[in-house]
DNA sequence: CAGAACTCGAACACGTTTGTTCAGGTTGAC
DNA sequence: GTCAACCTGAACAAACGTGTTCGAGTTCTG
């Protein structure tokens, strides 16, 4: 224990020290945003990249990186945070309201961007941390969504004849596999809101003329 | 050289047992394809299976299967070429003619149980394998569904406006996604494939009143 | 200056997995 | 019975990942 570094939080003492501590704190917390923001980028390129990887990409030592993060998991869970973070940062500034369906494609348009980039982070995490954890970072990400649909729903512009818990799999599914088709080349990128959009609109909204019914 | 077992089974004269000493012996007499039954079975329940954990399930000292198979790699790959041949089995025998909605349906019906079941393996041999081997494997399967959609493309009742591509993946992507769901308890089995071909046919089929259309 | 706070690389202990080697056991063929 | 094919567990080497410890360096503060 006399080893470990003391951490980020050594509030205890500087409470009433006016300036200097309080920069190195600051700075220090700086440092662990760099880091993570490394981390991100490193498990972005390679889920399964390693603790000495990441503590590589931020120019950081291993033995540094665990005087901040106790385990990997630990570390990893810090990444999934701050990516969760920025991704709702991004989703806030978003319009949800008006009519549903337009308002589902202004939130894909959106999400489009962060899932491109960082879906590899979630498999990590997917894979790494514990179900419960994974399903609470995403709680505010899935309630969005939701959220729209039960609107789309009340107002009759979605299909009825679905789970709502199914529709909002739908969203996730089809942009994750959008990211995944991008990432080999299968489909571009600038293309991809477009066509999940599409893709999305025909699925959720109230049955048309054109889905053929399989009951008497 | 001496480490490989030469023969692939004894099949010729396992006709007469007359007392064998455990169970276990027997079992190990086992020909290969009932080895790839039980790693198949290991693989379904844990994407993480080491070697050993499917020796075990086959009932096979790993020394064995390390004769047969000259890597995991080759193993993991023998699992899913024979999992795409029984999966291949099953889709051959359905009717994949008529009305495309209807194909489409039908061929959902068929493929859910199977993905439902080894969607795990496959998730395996997607981090294990090179994905040109992975493509390989898929290609029939994926011509399958390739088929069915420019057939209603061509009749009109698809719709015109993706990518052929980015619809063959969509009809991956959910069906993976229930199978997911499921396995998470947030879809009964038993509608899986009913919801999925209901959202499948809205998405794919040619847009109907209820979607806004972008261009007059 | 002295010391706290933080950092660093090197190296260790530990566990897991892969793949190999060895010495021996069972079985059926001849 | 003998022999070869086939199987076996035990044990090994090598690689890799995690987490910890050590000794030493830097930098800012008092």
């Amino acid at each position: 224990m006399a080893a470990t570094p003391r951490g980020a939080g050594d509030r205890s003492r500087s409470a009433q020290r006016p300036a200097p501590q309080a920069e190195r704190r600051a700075d220090a917390r700086r440092n662990i945003k760099s880091i993570l923001d490394a981390a991100q980028l490193c498990l972005a390129r390679d889920a399964d990249a390693s603790v000495a990887d990441m503590a590589k990409a931020a120019g950081v030592g291993r033995v540094t990186l665990y005087g901040h993060f106790k385990t990997r998991a630990d570390l990893v869970d810090a990444v999934l945070t701050r990516t969760m973070e920025q991704s709702d940062a991004a989703l806030d500034a978003t319009d949800t309201t008006g009519d549903p369906r337009e308002a589902l494609t202004r939130l894909v348009g959106a999400s489009w961007r962060i899932v491109h980039q960082l879906h590899s982070v979630l498999r990590a995490a997917h894979r790494e941390l514990p179900p419960e954890r994974i399903r609470a970072v995403h709680d505010r990400t899935l309630q969005r969504v939701q959220t729209i649909i039960d609107r789309g729903r009340d107002a009759g512009a979605f299909r009825d004849d679905l789970p709502q818990r199914w529709m909002v799999t739908t969203v996730f599914s089809l942009m994750h596999a959008a990211a995944e088709d991008t990432a080999a080349g299968r489909l571009d990128a600038d293309d991809a809101a477009r066509v999940i959009s599409a893709t999305l609109l025909a699925a959720l909204t109230a049955p048309g003329t054109a889905v053929p019914a399989p009951a008497p």
